[in-house]
DNA sequence: CGATAGACTGCAAACGATTGCAGAAACGCT
DNA sequence: AGCGTTTCTGCAATCGTTTGCAGTCTATCG
């Protein structure tokens, strides 16, 4: 079927070995002979076979990602910038999708061990660490954007307590003094720690934590909503809301449309994490951005160095923090300016956004 | 390391070879023997090797699926399906991103190959037809989306005529006349094929094609942007726009927007294939749905079916289309009917988006 | 009771590479 | 020339399976 290394071998008239040798440049072969093996591998097209290496070696050239879905605008930059990586490294990428289920991530980790990944990177559900840890020992293994309490795995986080904190007092800078929060489960780290940079930046401001101004749930369009609804409804609805994720953002951006509230105009809205639609999106929506294609690059930094040293070289360090950073586009306005007749909260659609406004069509 | 065949014969003080027999379930071996291995093997925590296996049976129990990128929302549910079905049926899949650049494509492909894939799912650029049409007398192939001529390999299409036929007929019917089209580049077979479903349903409804209402170009924001304008721009502007391509409507929105365009009051718009925030987005996006989840179910299907029959057993079909279909949302409106006073093109921003607002918050 | 078919089982050779070991060739040195 | 190095090459084993072939054993039948 294809050219095999014996093909080449006989070609040249030397022995397998000798073949293998001057190929895989060992260096233990005379300079002619290597040159001359190259040629003829060449000349018929000769590809190794990373199958039967791979039954010597031990190692597949495969590296496995696994994360909850595809739909997330994150793991989509980050199975891009795995992806993108590895294959110049000349590593193929197993992409998986666990679906945050802790059943089918398990399954997953162990047929990618079966099939012997050289290295796996993987947004834990947490739920597993058990398994994690004991395929630790026999593959590297990075974790990403969650920590898996249960184990000592090398993880590469956002600083969401950074990120939380650097977009609340975005808003506070604004002249916002209430803050609305819709934010994760409090049992997921991310949730608490977006929680405590809202709550930091808040405190520092001197401004009183209200309760009634945070909401968690589920990262999802239906929650955004719900919580949106609640925070819009109170007695003394928040001047801004701070969505601590892209999903849910989607809901809040649905209630205030059926309500028909402008936006920056009569509330200020700012969203974690970004997606590509955001900048298109009118107002384009401010955001703090995690840092996803940062995440995924020292990801890889991270497993490769695991990968070299082998052994499971521990280097100490555990934790990678990749800091979150703050771009600001136009859904979010200052709030303190003495306000003009016709500003404030009335239903005007005539302040900033669009007064550059053009009157064309 | 991990227990091998080997291991389990020594334990069932069995030869290797009864071992294997009794574990692949050949039926050459005794009822009596084969439970007693299964049953060792379990305990033992035997998990066959697959790279071993690969070598021997020349499978690899990978299937690749190459698409251009992860941004686009078809590719997003493809690969999402891909990856589900696959699993089920215990294969691992690789996923590969091309950009939609035939010179990655052409090294993944080799690699692919080099990986000994059981088969690949791949959206072709066009560029490689040579390649893939060698590479399909050894491995399984199946076109999705899109198709290379230079092959006769078997392809599953979206009914792109018929899907871009309806979106445009349900224009008409709600009374435009003048439709704008912004489609893709006529060098690629959907490119032509919206086009021609677009034509088809003007010609039907008796309507001139006014060939300065269509603009062909990428599917990225900044050309929907830009044909958007063009088509505003028009002495007599197109009172509805038919994006066929979810991508490109991003620009469209964000020129809407600029110009304080009202949708639909003052213009109609309909978007080919979905995204998920479409819906949630203020109007409502309707569309055309070009039916992925479909594209992507049958594509494993008919690979599966190739995989199966081996020495590319062609049953004689080479094209599968997938039909599409329209949902109806909000960003589309009757205009046939006799114009109110303050309706029309005017730079109002005082139409139904807005009448409804209320004072809230 | 012996022959023979049938049902299992084991031996050993693959699959395509890598690699330790030892032999061969080439070289320099005395 | 003889000897020790050094450099290169080939033999053969190995990785963990699968599989053709031949051998063993039991049971059945004439």
């Amino acid at each position: 079927m294809s050219v095999t290394l014996k093909d080449v071998a006989q070609a040249a008239r030397v022995s397998v070995s000798t073949a293998s040798r001057a190929l895989t440049g060992t260096g233990l072969t005379s300079e002619r002979t290597q040159q001359r093996l190259v040629r003829i591998a060449r000349e018929l097209g000769y590809r190794p076979n990373p199958i039967a290496r791979g039954l010597k070696t031990g190692q597949s050239r495969l590296v496995a990602l696994l994360v909850h879905n595809l739909t997330n605008a994150s793991f989509q930059v980050m199975a891009e910038v795995v992806q993108a990586r590895l294959k110049a490294l000349g590593y193929q990428m197993l992409l998986c999708i666990g679906g945050d289920d802790p059943q089918a991530e398990s399954d997953t980790l162990t047929t990618l061990v079966d099939h012997r990944i050289d290295g796996l990177i993987v947004v834990p559900t947490g739920k597993n660490g058990a398994q994690l840890k004991a395929l630790s020992k026999d593959v590297p293994i990075v974790c990403l954007v969650r920590r898996d309490d249960a184990t000592d795995l090398e993880t590469v986080l956002a600083d969401d307590p950074q990120g939380a904190y650097l977009g609340t007092r975005h808003l506070i800078e604004l002249g916002h003094k209430r803050i609305g929060l819709i934010v994760g489960r409090q049992d997921t780290t991310s949730g608490r720690e977006r929680l405590s940079g809202y709550v930091r930046a808040l405190r520092e401001a001197g401004i009183a934590r209200d309760d009634t101004l945070i909401h968690a749930g589920h990262y999802v369009p239906e929650t955004g909503a719900t919580c949106a609804r609640k925070l819009l409804d109170l007695p003394r609805p928040p001047s801004a809301i701070f969505v601590a994720n892209h999903e849910a953002t989607l809901g809040v951006l649905r209630v205030t449309a059926e309500r028909n509230i402008a936006i920056p105009d009569d509330l200020s809205l700012l969203c974690y994490e970004d997606m590509p639609w955001f900048e298109w999106h009118r107002p384009a929506i401010s955001i703090v951005d995690n840092g996803a294609r940062d995440l995924a690059n020292l990801a890889v930094d991270r497993l490769l160095h695991r990968m070299d040293v082998k052994g499971n070289g521990n280097d100490g360090v555990r934790e990678y923090r990749v800091g979150a950073r703050l771009i600001k586009r136009d859904s979010c306005r200052q709030i303190d300016a003495p306000a003009p007749a016709k500003s404030g909260k009335s239903k005007s659609s005539s302040s900033k956004s669009s007064a550059t406004k053009s009157a064309k069509v």
